[in-house]
DNA sequence: ATAAGATGTGATAGCGCTATCAGCAATGAA
DNA sequence: TTCATTGCTGATAGCGCTATCACATCTTAT
């Protein structure tokens, strides 16, 4: 594997092409030998089948992905052939002559994060009866990486991508349309979506939240932020809860909003310490992420706060642990699985080449008033 | 896309062979024509460049996939011409070509368990650094789905596959050491392996944690398990527990086992109710599953029962929340994130030829004392 | 200086499958 | 009964790439 050209010892497969050579014109000799050879190279072929079952290539070819265009007969013959013969199709060549690869890339941000292997778990229940497969990519965060994630599965002739979030370079955008991949943006609703979009209003959703934080009697109220990294999916959750602050007349000041260090319960807990010991007259703290939320409130747990009598606290994304906390938490539900499975429909339907499908599907959000707040 | 075959719609790419027919002799024309329908089919190919670059194809493959071999001048010529054309590789060609397909396929029993995200992301920090992709699958713990998932991924030609547990068919088996696949098992340590393992010992993580119960002073242990499934990842953590148990000379008793509904918090809390329903005097629970454990725990919370004092508690994996929660965690330290780092590692090394490896890996296990128990 | 090797390059021949088309039989409409 | 249609089948020709080999240039060792 390394520079050695020449080596004597031979690969593991090497091509029958001595072989070829000599026989350039010699078909009767080369058929007996062809099946040498593909014995020799461990696969059995396509056309292996078709001669063990007395029929064509194609035949076979289409009993296995159109069974109803063969007749009854001819099916039963290849059915035994390839049961005779052991064959395992070979999928790489089929999708390069069909020109599909009945593989769907998935690029998320991270994969550990609940919300979105939900998400893939949702696709890969709708996608898998359809003997589809998900490639998958994690970005960390970086526009970089996403861009280059994005050329590789081009260059696999992926089906079909998923992006998550808003924000892509321009010349992705380019390369995807240039190359007819069917695209669903996810997580968001961007404002000039690349093709179709499944994901709700992160801004209305937090919005909606701190307009909450005001009607239920909140005066002093906080925010604890994920790590502001490239994108901006925290971004528009903040600007949510400060517009949304702003309708019901809350004055959120600024040494009261704090990042987190990390995106782990610890550093929310951090950050919640942090926040109170700055002002101790803060009585609400809104989080951009259940994670952080739950940091906070194991933090006030251990502090001995009570919430939400000392302080209330919120979160974004309801995961599993939300409501199973003393207090259970207040937070908006963003239902991962469930997008991931109307994700999986679009992208069958498009494929199966329903090209009327809405382009763009809001899934909403829920409040969900638990104790904490 | 249906059954009808003679449609005078042209499909979205159509082969040019209506123009092959005729030009199949007539080389110099053919040259233009084929320069065209490149253009029309929508896909620059590694000829294209070529002639743009003015030098062969070869040497515009070797380029891009051994540069070493090119010479500065062309490898110059070559990029430029590439940036010209707007070049993108066809993945799908190049395997079929070279039978390696650089992707490693992944089987867990589900997505959506931090550990199994863990080592997912932890082989993919490592496989995306040499151009490697994952393509993903999950069972839903059915033997069946993870047959059929081998088959389907033998079928596409993964250079590598990751199995989780230990128990695996006859027929699936054989057909992975006839298709020359890397195979790495995980999370287990098997009995009579296929290729390479990643893994712990189930049993004796659990045996070591039961044993300390006892030295820990505890008298009247619980038990409470995931649900039974097909596989015996379970199984094998309960066997840990009940012989553990014996060594220290604790007395299980029947009904104190407790199989959970679910793999949930929730079902865990359920389930150290049931329990103690049954009987109050136990004094510690084993949970073969931190999600479990934590919804005991919480659910201690939510009927005041203080822990360890009323009852202690403790969990395998040591998830995030472990250590956050109040009381905090007892637990079995398993590092997935780790473990998925060590396959990665191992799969490159294999694929890269080399042979020596280690084929067994045990990454051990700790346990982690925390307030819990 | 010369044989033997190392290096760089391109032509050729597939990799194993499917799209397409032409042929043939059976069916239906006129 | 005849011509068009439908249904099934197989031969052919790629899909776009890389393994291999042959050849031409350079090096290096003798």
């Amino acid at each position: 594997m390394t520079t050695d050209t020449k080596t004597s010892k031979p690969l593991a497969r090497t091509r029958a092409s001595a072989a070829a050579g000599a026989s350039k014109r010699a078909k009767p000799k080369a058929a007996k030998a062809k099946e040498a050879i593909s014995r020799k190279r461990g696969h059995v072929r396509i056309e292996d089948v078709a001669k063990v079952a007395g029929v064509g290539a194609m035949t076979v070819s289409r009993a296995l992905n159109q069974p109803h265009t063969v007749s009854a007969e001819k099916r039963k013959l290849v059915a035994d052939a390839i049961r005779k013969t052991g064959y395992v199709p070979n999928l790489v060549a089929g999708s390069l002559a069909s020109s599909r690869s009945k593989i769907i890339a998935v690029i998320n941000p991270a994969m550990r994060t609940s919300i979105f292997s939900d998400m893939t778990q949702g696709m890969w229940d709708v996608l898998e009866k359809e003997d589809y497969q998900l490639l998958l990519g994690s970005t960390d965060y970086s526009q970089r990486r996403e861009d280059k994630l994005i050329r590789t599965f081009i260059s696999r002739r992926v089906d079909g991508l998923v992006l998550t979030g808003a924000s892509h370079s321009k010349s992705s955008r380019r390369q995807l349309e240039n190359n007819n991949i069917t695209v669903i943006e996810t997580f968001d609703l961007p404002a000039d979506p690349i093709d179709m979009v499944v994901g709700f209003s992160a801004f209305e959703a937090a919005a909606e939240m701190a307009r909450l934080a005001g009607a239920w009697g909140y005066k002093n109220p906080g925010i604890i932020t994920a790590p502001k990294t490239t994108d901006n999916r925290t971004q528009r959750r903040i600007d949510g809860f400060i517009s949304g602050l702003k309708d019901v007349k809350l004055r959120l000041k600024k040494k009261s909003v704090c990042e987190a260090q990390a995106l782990t319960m610890k550093a929310g807990g951090a950050a919640l310490e942090q926040l109170l010991a700055a002002d101790p007259t803060i009585d609400i703290v809104l989080c951009t992420n259940d994670i952080l939320a739950v940091g906070a409130l194991l933090a006030c747990q251990r502090n001995g706060w009570s919430s939400p009598e000392r302080v209330a606290v919120t979160g974004f994304g309801d995961i599993e642990i939300a409501d199973q906390l003393s207090p259970s938490l207040t937070t908006v539900r963003v239902r991962g699985y469930e997008m991931g499975q109307r994700i999986g429909e679009l992208m069958l339907a498009r494929l199966q080449g329903d090209v009327a499908q809405a382009h763009i599907c809001d899934m909403g959000f829920e409040i969900i008033r638990r104790q904490s707040a």
